[in-house]
DNA sequence: CCATAACCTGACCAACCGGTCAACAAGAAA
DNA sequence: TTTCTTGTTGACCGGTTGGTCAGGTTATGG
């Protein structure tokens, strides 16, 4: 009763081959690193010859570009969660489920992040200094108008957003140190909500909005 | 009226000559990750034939994990400026200062560590699995014992931690992401004495210490 | 059905990398 | 000084890697 297979169309294969290669490059630049991935594995782990994956991306660097762009769209669209908040409880509070959220279901993509940050960002430099410069402006404005308005004590703004970017992503990044220390055993579904609940009491509590 | 150079000793050269491989190894590792890094590119910023480092470091992972290992001393160190305290204000953050002055001073060997855990700790994973874990539960004792004292709030302690370490090691590992949005300038001294003042405020105040 | 364009891939290559080694230089011990 | 051990290094090598390409296959539009 197998469905004759329909032979797929044009746009179906190049989307297809993409994501999956995008998948398989997201998780072994993760893994890996840069330097130590290899377009053989990457190529292995999607299942398809390696010259294939020249086909859709000319270049290891042109391929390792787009993994870290399609995870900077994912940490955008999360920082959307902190605006049209009425106050940092609600905002801060968002924000940081959103976060943690990510380092769960994205913690490969944050790691290739953190890992082009570290290494100077020669990649994603320019996003940098316009993307991510004007949205921290806006936050730090954002934040800035509730301590104005006395919903939260005059804490520094950056470091506010730091903090939230460390503690969060940490979750993600040292994800293997956490899992160590917690018997070896990744954490649980009540762990992970233990985890959202301790950063958030403590973050909210640390800027006096509680 | 320069001193004529006296022949160095044996025990001199070899402690030179693997003090400055260590140095432009860290470097070099933070930089380009374990896989991006190469033994010549060591080798000249050490400013030693390539060959001459195979002496003293029979492969390049024996190299990486002196230099793991150099930085887990390092932080092992600090880690015990928490002890000895009579409450959470001047054990963590005493704790904090360490740690921040870490990321500011050895900002390479944090990336390095961090590169370490966020590949799975190939390298390293029996410090993690006894000496880490040992630490961290005897601090969880002594957050916990706080606790009972009531000289803090009743927060998760593993978590409070996990912040400590995030935050701190922020500065270090994506220092470069903080100088982008400081126009492009590192921190001054100023400035560091800020974020220092920032963290132990909002930790402090988070952990109702305050 | 045919022609065209998109897709696929085994085989190949130049460049690079970690590591080796033989020959040599220099400090230490006698 | 002589002898021995340790330190030094250019040249070299096998293996791997990113990338290429010619030739084939498959969908698509006419």
């Amino acid at each position: 009763m197998t469905q004759t297979a329909r032979p797929l169309r044009r746009i179906e294969i190049r989307q297809q081959n993409e994501t999956l290669i995008l998948q398989a490059a997201e998780k072994v630049f993760a893994e890996a690193g840069f330097g130590g991935a290899t377009m053989q594995l990457i190529a292995d782990l999607a299942g398809l010859p390696k010259a294939n994956l020249h086909y859709y991306f000319a270049t290891k660097e042109e391929l390792y570009r787009k993994v870290v762009q399609q995870i900077f769209e994912i940490w955008l669209q999360a920082a959307q969660s902190m605006d049209n908040a009425p106050g940092p409880v609600e905002g801060i509070g968002a924000y940081i489920d959103a976060k943690m959220e990510i380092s769960r279901r994205h913690a490969d993509g944050s790691k290739v992040w953190a890992s082009e940050v570290m290494h100077g960002a020669p990649v994603i430099q320019d996003y940098l200094e316009t993307t991510l410069r004007d949205w921290t402006a806006g936050r730090v404005s954002l934040i800035q108008r509730w301590i104005d308005e006395g919903k939260m004590a005059p804490v520094n703004p950056e470091h506010l957003l730091y903090m939230l970017w460390a503690t969060t992503q940490h979750y993600a990044d040292f994800g293997h140190q956490i899992e160590t220390l917690n018997g070896g055993k990744a954490l649980s579904e009540a762990q992970w909500r233990a985890a959202k609940d301790s950063v958030k009491s403590m973050i909210l509590r640390g800027i006096g909005a509680l």
